[in-house]
DNA sequence: GCCAACGTTGGC
DNA sequence: GCCAACGTTGGC
């Protein structure tokens, strides 16, 4: 069981948005190092749906219901999708700024790398997180 | 709205 | 293969 954090623009695409379709296809992804990220998901594994730019905080828990297949967006055979069902929504959303405050947090690719949509994140940093989320 | 970080493109 | 130019992302 492997552990995830997806990053989208809630003006795109919210939690909402997929709490409201009951499950999702995950595309549009056009980087390399995400598109790897992706392929290497497991039906099951958790992830955190993070909303970047408008309000900046991990918002939603949903788990990978399809591991990748070519990304229905485009014909270009290099870019994958995954399928994703909500889990549930957080109580307390957990905003980036509570994570860069952290120094627990100093490791994490979304404090590190703050451009990567599509990232690892290790289980005890996704348990941290939830925990925060019900503080 | 600005700008830093980063990825991609294309000329050489 | 290098690197300058350029475009995009996303935090501030």
């Amino acid at each position: 069981m492997n552990y995830w954090l997806l990053k989208s623009e809630p003006d795109v695409y919210s939690f909402d948005d997929l709490l409201r379709e009951g499950e999702g296809v995950w595309d549009g992804v056009r980087n390399y190092q995400a598109r790897n990220n992706l392929r290497a998901m497991l039906p099951g594994d958790l992830a955190l749906f993070y909303h970047s730019n408008i309000g900046m905080e991990v918002v939603g828990l949903m788990t990978v219901s399809a591991a990748a297949f070519q990304d229905p967006t485009t014909d270009d055979q290099r870019w994958l999708a995954v399928g994703v069902k909500p889990v549930k929504k957080l109580e307390k959303p957990v905003p980036l700024s509570r994570l860069k405050s952290d120094p627990f947090f100093e490791d994490l690719t979304l404090v590190r790398h703050s451009r990567l949509s599509v990232m690892p994140i290790s289980q005890a940093h996704f348990d941290a997180i939830l925990a925060l989320s019900q503080a």
